[in-house]
DNA sequence: TCTGAGATTGAGACTGATTCTCAATATCAT
DNA sequence: ATGATATTGAGAATCAGTCTCAATCTCAGA
């Protein structure tokens, strides 16, 4: 997953909630329950996840946090450089922790929905290549490959490219680096 | 406006009629004069294009359009090949002519909405490399650098990249091979 | 600990793109 | 020309996400 794990990622972990008081007090924002709720469901997602599906399971939680606070919230973990947004089309958007990971993308299976990582620095170099020779300033970019992963194509699961739609659900994630 | 241009486009416009035509009958479906007055609007473009824009445009028209009929179209001619579709993020999705074209990907200014276009064969070219390494099979792929153009530079136009937004308009379009 | 200015919340209305519904209409092989 | 089908258009519905605003918290200062 990603490389060595476990403890760096909980080292960062346990900063983040630090950080996130620091960005807040920053801001002139103040640290409330519903926000500290909603930082606790986000660090302890280890994958994808949709600002709706966390806002209806923390909407039943013994201390419910509203839709909108779930959407206001998330904004700022974005911004406070906590989490990280995606859009792999399908009108969603995800989130992903941030903290202590470094820079990658996306393969996503269009088969079963499972999200693959990986990095490669030539290709950012590359891009470095393009941007600069357009005299444009690169400030993020998407690069997602839309396709079949090895199990579905075990399975025989494929179809015709331009009839297959986004996965809405994000059914699981594995890293890989290189 | 990437590479030859001209001569070879307006044919393939000339022929996208009929092969339009002829992926309807494949498929059963009939030439309808909507359907031909939105094909005529579409392949006009040489730009980027939103369907709700395109209908708009085709609502006041002599012969009206509706709006169901233009997003069902744009479907159908994306399923045909002759457009492309594209997410630049920000809900909507746009669309740009395929026939007579090569796959290219493309930068987007946050500043100004102007899109430019590239194409970088050595990118592609890894882009197989970790496909084949993860046991993927490629299907289509989206890169985006999202950052400030030249021009917006120049202008001293840049923001926070966390407070960017996506441009929900497309201002306008360069090429660029290479 | 109390207080008040100001930030935040939650319920629900709203938005905007896109899709759906379905009765009326158009298409085209025969 | 005819009829079996596909298509259209107007408006309702959907769906993620945003906004509104009165009621409610937070927290720095007294």
């Amino acid at each position: 997953m990603n490389g060595k794990d476990g403890g760096e990622r909980e080292m960062t972990r346990a900063q983040a909630p630090a950080a996130f008081e620091k960005f807040l007090r920053g801001r002139g924002l103040k640290l409330t329950r519903p926000r500290w709720v909603i930082l606790e469901a986000a660090l302890d997602r280890r994958d994808h996840f949709s600002a709706d599906e966390l806002a209806d399971r923390l909407r039943k939680n013994p201390r419910p946090v509203s839709k909108a606070s779930v959407y206001r919230t998330l904004a700022l973990l974005k911004e406070s450089g906590l989490l990280e947004e995606h859009d792999f089309g399908g009108g969603r958007k995800f989130y992903e922790q941030a903290l202590g990971r470094t820079h990658h993308d996306h393969l996503v299976c269009i088969g079963c929905g499972q999200i693959t990582e990986f990095q490669n620095p030539r290709i950012e170099h590359m891009q470095d290549q393009v941007t600069e020779r357009e005299g444009f300033v690169s400030v993020f970019h998407s690069l997602k490959i839309f396709g079949y992963c090895r199990a579905c194509r075990k399975r025989g699961v494929s179809a015709d490219p331009q009839t297959a739609h986004l996965p809405r659900e994000i059914v699981g994630i594995h890293g890989s680096t290189t």
